[in-house]
DNA sequence: CAGTGGTCTAGACCACACT
DNA sequence: GTGTGGTCTAGACCACTGC
């Protein structure tokens, strides 16, 4: 294929036998972006799943019909998005939050000196754990409607015994069937790993949003912390492929020992 | 120069006449890397000035002697990391803060409908801005003495008239001398853009780290603001070139009207 | 039109991991 | 050794900008 078709407005065909509807594609896009997008459906569908192996370079250079350099260029992307992680000699793999390197994927939350592993594994208090009818504002977030069905987690984490971090976590009914506390509770590792493994539901990225508040009694003798202490609030949106919603989680962090860190680029 | 030396521990020549100390590489790198480095090195000297083209892939790939690929993928990082920006049939320009595309390059606040522009641009208010002798905490933050001078600038942004932020500077003495407080007050666009045009100081990243406190009376009144009611503490420090610490800024955001917006990939 | 960055290809070789 | 991702090259053509 020696710089046939490719800049004008055709696009590839759509690979077949693979069941996906043929969405549309809509407008022009470098060829590598064609197959970044081909891979991305892939990758939605669960025709691999996270921690497994994608095919080699080669392998999907043939299958597209594209030369090898298209296809690395459209999987750069993918990992540069934490899609999926390069390993040089052994292949390319689907990211996954079942891994300790990765520990805290969305966790901001820091210890004044040192980092989080150095307190060693976070416990995990379950609160409650309850199918409710979504209020407006939590269905709004998840992109639902009011009244769907959500399981809400109140839990509270701890670092060296340390009540540190008050959350509620909102997940749509729909995915999430089933999801009990001692499930909560028992599984070992991040609850994002959880969710791949047991729903099947991987988050890709989230939004925050962060405020300073001051908690009410309850939330106080929660936390086991003086009245008046102002907490850190943050609202966290996690998405899955195609930026669908699927987590709202609202957590108040202790910030007198901890700090948030965020670096900028 | 197909494949020759590049693999084994030699490095590419320094390009002489540069006057650069030619500063040992210490290890094997790719090829693209040096170059990336060499780039790199032009920038910090200042070889091109922010927001003018840097030579053509083709010219820096002749200097260097290597090919236009190997070049394209040292400035893809460059770009990556916001030190560079590529525009398509014009040229690759080194990054500025003088354009207002950019307006606030590091402030993640934004209010709770709508986006920072959109309440009009930020009325600065300074209230100080002297030489003084670096406390401990703000010399380590800056890499410097106890004791050494220090520029500290205190001033208040408010958004559609209302006192927002209230945040304090501060600046190596060495690299910021002569700086005012009516030349604070006094330039047009972002503070980032003055440090440059004035002093010759491109900040490139920043890291911050956020807790949420109670303020004293003196903040409340300079906020206006009830007293009692949490802030967003943020402390940040920008580096330039070569992670070198530039500046130490302690704001306080008020978060009722506003929140910060962090984006987690 | 010429010059710039952007895309695509094809082939070579290197570094790494497994067997 | 074989297979994987990683680097490098050389050459072609496309898309955008400005003269």
């Amino acid at each position: 294929m020696s710089q046939t078709s490719p800049t004008t407005a055709e696009n590839i065909a759509d690979s077949p036998g693979l069941g996906a509807p043929a969405q549309p594609t809509p407008a022009f896009s470098p060829l590598y972006q064609q197959i970044k997008g081909l891979i991305l459906q892939s990758l939605q569908a669960g025709e691999w799943k996270p921690g497994e192996a994608i095919p080699s370079e080669m392998e999907l250079a043939a299958r597209f019909r594209v030369s090898q350099g298209t296809v690395r260029k459209a999987i750069d992307e993918l990992a540069a998005e934490n899609l999926v992680v390069r390993r040089q000699g052994k292949g390319t793999f689907v990211a996954t939050h079942s891994e300790q390197h990765v520990q805290y994927r969305f966790l901001r939350l820091m210890p004044d000196s040192g980092d989080l592993d150095s307190e060693g594994p976070a416990q995990r208090n379950i609160l409650e754990c309850k199918r409710v009818r979504a209020p407006a504002d939590v269905a709004r977030a998840l992109a639902l409607r009011s009244g769907d069905a959500v399981l809400q987690v109140r839990r509270v984490l701890s670092f060296g015994g340390v009540p540190t971090i008050l959350e509620d976590l909102w997940l749509p009914g729909q995915s999430f069937k089933g999801l009990t506390a001692t499930q909560m509770a028992q599984y070992q590792g991040p609850t994002y790993a959880m969710f791949e493994v047991d729903f099947g539901v991987r988050m890709v990225r989230a939004v925050e949003n962060i405020r300073a508040i001051t908690p009410d009694a309850a939330q106080c003798e929660l936390l086991q912390v003086p009245a008046g202490m102002p907490l850190l609030s943050v609202e966290r949106v996690a998405y899955t492929y195609n930026d669908i919603p699927m987590e709202l989680r609202r957590g108040l962090y202790r910030t007198d020992s901890h700090h948030y860190r965020n670096e900028l680029n």
